[in-house]
Parts: structure tokens; sequence; C-alpha cells
DNA sequence: CTGAAAGCGCTTACAG
DNA sequence: CTGAAAGCGCTTACAG
């Protein structure tokens, strides 16, 4: 009942275990004849190495954790973003021969067992995710030595590498959209503002209405849904004769279509919309939204490359990804 | 640099590593002034236990696998029950001390390596999510002698314990609402018909109609909005009189709903509008959508759960949790 | 090219 | 209640 081991293999095919073990690792030291030998033993046993026992003596487990800053309410992983991103970086470690651990940190509880975790030696590296400005576990897993990247760029300066989508141009093609389309009075629905993405986002946005003498009007949301559409009431309630909004992502504008339509205003005739992401819904809403792609499929491949590119000793930098004005019938 | 190891810890004590290790695994056994003086010595060192070395001994490894059928096109993953049920399942993991590896079996070669995965006893347990009558990674998962359970159940026999909602008594609950509606030509958007979920609310809908003695009319999707959208409009070229549709789930429901605008029917006025799951995107749609609600959150709890009872060899059996109405202006 | 031996860092009977 | 010793299943210098 118990798995064969690699004793049993070697006693099977009659060579020493140091000779399996080179055969089940790929070493090309070994003679044809016996390495036929051997993986013969090894089929008929089904023999596979006990990870516990390698990773004992290598020092080395091939796994890694995907660590998701998400409180309780479950923000992040309602998110769209949240599956795609975790299964784009899934598939690249997996095809590197890392497994992928994925693990969930939003309250202090949560954050302690992971960082006892990443202590403990469980995983060779870590990509963070979503991180808040206050959140202190980026600096936590910085002390344990294990190499970390974060996907997104930290709110907080800490020494970890990321990757991050072009926010700033982003979303001052947003705007200058808006303006484009004659709009006059642009109001935004921002992200939470200690997340880089919301701090960026909105900042360009200002800068952007700032060069061209227009005020800024904001509500702030926390990137869902709902959000979005207690966000658009006050902004309704602040400037009755807004034109336009521009959503920090593609939930809070869906939140603000359903706002403005229990509102009464006619979605671009009255007031455009425009989000950030280009989640596949924001192709379904009524109109389709018009919304900047962020290539998040990308970012989290080249959050993967990043951290197993510096599991392998190679010096690697952070890196900044394009965006794309995508126009449908909301603007 | 390298950790601090048990000895370390029992050398700084002045005890030996029988006592060090006793403590740390919290046994009763030690005397309270030994005790104190090892766990100084442990929080002077930092110290925490190698899994591998642990796991090696112990022959547990305190994680489980989540193991999701995702065809590499992301059908699966883009789904928001994705990132409720892995959510959820964490949590109850996690709470009981188990780490959770998230892993994606869509391919031949994924499945493979899944399997060599939990062969090797990477994990103490699996849990399996969305698998297809076809797939045939949970019998070869069985036979590795892990404790497994399906979040769903089977589409074919095999035997796991699964967790799942009442597809049956659902479906019903959204035809018979349609009948109470006074609709007449009611169609179904079907999922898949290799996963058990699609087949029992495909079934429970033709036996719902029969009985009034009314005619099935019946497009297949495979659960995403863009063949909700298709199936629509070949429903609507097969029947242009129907006048409700029932959705096997939100996401088609949703690609139903942008199919009908497109095709110039009002909703719910020329054609009623259920659909499955009551994802939160529900309840945004233009008009808000009926649908009926699984409760996913708990289906994920409880499936964990019976892995965790099954891994302390407590006999556990299948679960059917219930569904409910949830009623808006689509129908 | 192959093998005997040491050692990775723990846990757990077995004594006392 | 505490310790010495064996052993979990591998890999890897070191010899030959």
């Amino acid at each position: 009942m118990r798995r064969p081991t690699l004793e049993a293999v070697a006693t099977r095919a009659g060579v020493s275990k140091s000779t399996v073990s080179r055969v089940v690792n790929g070493e090309a030291t070994v003679g044809p004849d016996i390495r036929a030998l051997v993986m013969r033993a090894v089929n008929e046993l089904d023999y596979m190495p006990n990870p516990a026992a390698r990773s004992l003596v290598t020092q080395r487990t091939d796994s890694i954790a995907v660590i998701v800053s998400d409180p309780p309410a479950g923000l992040v992983s309602d998110d769209p973003m949240f599956s795609t991103v975790v299964r784009a970086a899934s598939r690249e470690f997996e095809a590197a021969g890392k497994q992928v651990a994925l693990m969930l940190a939003g309250t202090a509880d949560s954050r302690l067992r992971v960082r006892q975790f990443v202590a403990a030696g469980h995983v060779d590296g870590v990509m963070l995710m979503s991180m808040h400005g206050a959140d202190p576990l980026p600096a936590a897993l910085a002390a344990t030595g294990v190499p970390i990247v974060s996907h997104g760029r930290p709110a907080v300066s800490v020494d970890v590498p990321w990757v991050d989508n072009d926010n700033i141009g982003g979303a001052a093609l947003a705007v200058r959209h808006l303006l484009d389309r004659g709009r006059r009075r642009i109001a935004m629905i921002s992200g939470p503002l200690d997340m880089s993405a919301a701090q960026d986002r909105l900042g360009a946005y200002r800068a952007t209405l700032r060069e061209t003498g227009r005020r800024s009007i904001v509500a702030i949301g926390d990137f869902t849904r709902i959000s979005g559409a207690e966000a658009m009431f006050q902004l309704l309630d602040d400037d009755p004769a807004l034109d336009a909004v521009f959503a920090a992502n593609d939930l809070m504008a869906i939140g603000a279509l359903r706002a403005l339509r229990r509102a009464g205003r006619r979605v671009p005739d009255d007031v455009a919309v425009v989000g950030y992401d280009d989640i596949e819904a924001a192709l379904y809403t009524d109109p389709p939204l018009t919304t900047v792609r962020s290539p998040m499929g990308d970012q989290a491949v080249a959050s993967a490359r990043l951290l197993l590119g510096l599991l392998e000793n190679r010096p690697m930098s952070s890196v900044v990804l394009p965006t794309e004005l995508i126009v449908r019938d909301s603007s």
C-alpha cells in the first residue's frame, strides 16, 4: 500500500540508489543499458519521487505562492481580473514546472499565516496581487529573503520588482477621448486611493483636465459595482449638469450605468461613460462600454516571468505595459 | 543565512531535540519551566519547522489541491462562480490549517501533471471542480488512493462524494414561474450536456413543460455569455413567437439579453428571461435579471468540509443544497 | 560510469 | 517528564 521508494526501484533494477536517482533526474552520465533497466523498473513500479524527501535535500520546493490581498468581503476575488490573472500566471508557472499555491490574505490572521508559510520555506518565490498601501505584507515577506514580485506597482515604496499597465497613459487616453467628443463636465469615479492604480488613474484624469482648464469632479469607490453606482448617484448630486464620467474600472462603470438608468439619464446622449480594464462584461452592457484595455493576461504572464527570472538569479527589472482605448457605444 | 533548525533551538535552550519537537507540536507532556525555556529559544531564533522534513516523517503535507477542469480558453475560470468557490473553499481549508494549491487541468498535458502531482503525495486530499463527463481525471485520481470530493456532481458515475445544489428543483422553479406569468412558448438555453448541472436543469425544464403539455424549444450553449447570445439568436430563428427563455446560467442569460436587444425584442414585454446562479452581475443587467439562486459559497464550504471529514476518516456522504427563485424585472 | 556513505531536518517509539 | 537513536526517502560529494 505504501508507495514504492528509490530503494525498491534500485533493488528491482539491480543497481544502486545513486544510479536510480541519476536516471530519474535525467543526468547524462548513466550508461544506456543501465538507464533502460532502471526505466523499466520505474515504470513497472509506477515510481514517483517523494517531493518532501527531495525538497529536504535540494532545499527547493518547486512551488510558488500567489498571494491575493483579498478583504473578507471578497472585493478582489469577485473581480473578473482575479481569475484572468490567476489563470494566466498559473499557466506560466506550471509550464516552468512550478506548482502554484494560491493564498488569500485579507485579515491580520491570514497575513500572519501567509508570512509563516513563506518563512517556513514552503515556496521558492512569491507573486503578490492587489496590494493596498497600508498592507504590511510586502515588507514582511521581503524580510524572509524569498524572491518576490508584485502584480501591480505597490502603493508604498518597497523594494520588490513589479509589473503594471500604463495607468497614467490609459487614463489620459480615456479623458482625452471624452474631451474630443465635446464633453465639458467630465466626472471621475476613482478607485481606493491606497492603491497605486487608483492613484495613477486619478492623477492622470486631473492632469489632463487641468491642461484644458477644466475642473475635476471626483467621487471615490472601491472597484466594486455597487460602489460605482453609489459614487454615480453622488456625482449627479454634486453636479447635475455633468455630461461624462470616467470610472477607474469597468465594474464601477457598470454600477454607474445602472445608477444613470435609475436617474433617468440616457447613455451616451445625456452622459458618456468610459471604464477601464475591458473585462468581457463590458461588451454586454447596454450600451456596450467604451473602456481602456489593460492587458491583464499579459501583465500576469510578465509578472510570472519576472519571478521565474529572479529564481534563476537573472537580473530583472519592473515592467510597464501599454494600454489601448476601445471605443464602443457608451461614449 | 540558513534558517535555524530544531537542533539550534535545542542547543540554545540546553535540552534535547525531542523536547523541542514536543513543545513545538504542543504536546502536553513537557514541564512548564522547560517549555518556557524552549519557547524563548524558539522566539529568539525565530524558528519555524521545515515542512519538508516534517512531511517526510509524518507522511502528511497539510495541503490539499483544488483542481479546476478549465479548458485553455478559460471557460470556467472566467465564470464568477470560479472566484466565489475558490475563495470560500480556501477560507474553509485554511481555517483547518490546510494549505490550498490551485491547479488548472484543461489539457491532456496538465491532467497528466496534476495526476503525477497528486500521486507523488504532494497533497493530502483533492477537491475537484466543474468536471465534464468525458474527463478521465476523477477516475485517475481516485486510483491514487488520495481522498477526493467533487464540487458539483460528476457527470459520469465515479465513486467520489460530491456537493451540489438542487439543479432539478431550481430549474423547475424557474419554468413554473414563467408558466405562472402566463408565458406560453418557453425556450431554454442549456449548458453543455456532458455536465451534470446542465443535464439536470434541462431535464427539469423538459419535465415541467411536459406536465403542462407544452413543447420544449432548446439551444445548447457552453455557459459563456457569447454562447448565450448565439443560442438566443438560434432560438429566435427556430421560433420567432417565443415569449420566454430560461438560460441554464446567468452568463448565458446576459448574452441572451444582448441578443434580444439586437433583435429588437423588449424584455420582459416581448420575451421574459430567467437565469440561474444569481451572480452579482444579475443585479446590474437591464432589466435586472430574474434568476435561481444557487448557494455557491455554501456549496464550496460544504465541499471543503466533506473533504476535511474524509481526511479525518469520518464517514461522509454527498450533499444537495436547496435553491431559491429571485424574481426581478426580466420576467 | 557506478556505488557506499553521509546528511537534509524533522518525529517517534523506546528507555529510563 | 526527558533524551539517545533510528528512520522518513531522497541527493550528492567522494572514491574507484
